[in-house]
DNA sequence: TTGTATGCGTTATCAG
DNA sequence: CTGATAACGCATACAA
């Protein structure tokens, strides 16, 4: 193993001068850190990430809490994770998965990534003594990462107007959190400046749930009706109740899902929907994180990145 | 934060009485041993990682490499994932997530669990310097963890002939590895034991693959035909060749499929499939690879799980 | 700007 | 069986 003695010999200097040419090369003359620089490329020398997180006090090791009950969205956070993986190991940082915030002080970290956070849970957060960056919109002021969902909707809306479907209901998920709100917001903002009347209706999130909506509902969509819906997962559901129906898709009606994540593509027809930049976000997430915990927690604000319309079997 | 030097004061004993009531209690006499457990008791001791991990030159990472295309396998692989993730972190081990093999020595680890390997992939192996398990079978004496292949597929093919099914065609995936080997052998052996006549087709994992194997043979696959499959994909298309020739499943058609992760739920109808034990494979995983590690990379040999049949709407 | 001494928390070695 | 000491690799405080 190559140590910073090891590079230091090599280029005539202290470990000390190694040192501070890796961690604040500012207070190196260029000529040093030109030669440290030189021994660290030939030896291949790599800093023992143990001994670091040892006299920084730190443990190298970010939590991933997953709040949500994992089976209902699990290929959505696999994009998630790997994101967040690729930007922790940037920094040599590692991960630890737990799905029971019991386990939370069972071992060492520096700080965690949340996810499928809901009201209720907010209290769990002030109790934290690490810093924490939260996957998901909220209104009290903790930091985010999220998709701009109001702006998502916006795009499934207009896009559902633009292809002539003459009547454009939302489809929602039923529960009472920012990120719903913000769906219904660029849906319902949509509809309005374009002088159209709005429907929405909610369920929760299961393909089941939502066919049961469209076919209980089945008398108040006519022809040509378009369903924005806020999930993949109620899309599909939509359009089993429109097979059922043994109605034409997407000529007689249309499907937009949100989400974009494996779900539309192995549908039958393959769903046109609203794509969240999943990996992205998660690399986001792991940055903001690692950034927080170098400023000792420091507030890093919100980042909400673009979604993306997806074209595929279920628009005409 | 508590310490070693903290503990021993509180039980009157020095450091290394307490560090060996750790790692090697039987070297140490009950009565201290007591006393050691209570004081770490009473302060909520919990060893630092990272000064452990220093002095034992490990770094506590583990990589978990996916070599397979992520898409295609997506949710299957966030069950094994979690069980890996449970089987570290109950050892103060972290994870880092690696898809690009090239990435490997860019920081430090003590060992891998590799996913999705394939006959080409090897000959990498060989180079690696570093304890590593495999997921999923192989011919080379690598150590692994899967399921029983060959079981499950005995399982579905015996079901689909229990239920009256006069003919059973096996759809498997068209790579040539151990596993599919192993899963056509169920198939065979069964129905050679029945003395059926077999018929096998195989398809790449995508689910308008197996639909069309369906539909350019429909002739060959007179009414109550079951469909056992090498993967719920599979089945899913199959499926869809069904609907489009309006036949009756299950009672017309049946199909079986395997893995049982998701896919097989969000599925209309829902999948009759093979589930494997994924969450707990990955446990194992994760078991072996530590085990192999502590004792200086011995070999840990091979587990085979058992899967199970879960009857859903697809078989009558 | 650079170097020296010291300590982070743990474990192995060796002496008692 | 138990304890004192040194060492793991790195970074901070202080001295030069």
């Amino acid at each position: 193993m190559v140590t910073l003695s090891d590079v230091a010999k090599e280029a005539n200097v202290s470990k000390m001068t190694v040192s501070r040419a890796i961690n604040h090369p500012e207070q190196v003359t260029p000529e040093l850190l030109e030669l440290v620089e030189k021994a660290m490329d030939k030896l291949h020398y790599r800093p023992n990430s143990a001994a670091r997180a040892l006299v920084n006090n730190r443990t190298n090791v970010v939590k991933f809490i997953t709040l949500e009950d994992i089976d209902t969205t699990e290929p959505y956070y696999m994009n998630l994770l790997f994101g967040v993986a690729r930007g922790l190991t940037k920094e040599q940082y590692a991960l630890q998965l737990v799905t029971d915030i019991g386990d939370i002080g069972k071992s060492g970290d520096d700080g965690y990534i949340i996810t499928g956070a809901r009201q209720a849970d907010y209290d769990l957060f002030d109790a934290f003594d690490k810093p924490f960056i939260l996957y998901g919109e909220n209104r009290h002021g903790y930091d985010y990462v999220d998709t701009d969902n109001s702006l998502g909707e916006k795009i499934a809306t207009k896009y559902a107007l633009e292809r002539g479907y003459e009547h454009v209901v939302f489809i929602g998920l039923d529960v009472k959190e920012p990120f719903e709100y913000s769906r219904e917001n660029g849906y319902l903002s949509t509809m309005q400046q374009a002088q159209m009347p709005t429907q929405i209706y909610r369920a929760a999130n299961h393909s089941h749930q939502s066919k049961k909506v469209v076919l209980d509902n089945w008398e108040k969509f006519p022809q040509n009706t378009c369903f924005v819906c806020g999930s993949d997962r109620l899309a599909v559901g939509i359009i089993w109740a429109l097979l059922e129906k043994q109605v034409k898709i997407p000529e007689e009606y249309g499907v937009i899902g949100f989400d974009g994540v494996f779900l539309d593509q192995v549908s039958n027809p393959k769903i046109t929907t609203i794509k969240q930049p999943t990996f992205e976000m998660g690399e986001i997430l792991a940055q903001m994180l690692l950034q927080k915990i170098k400023l000792s927690g420091a507030p890093q604000g919100e980042v909400l990145l673009e979604p993306k319309l997806v074209v595929r079997d279920t628009t005409k």
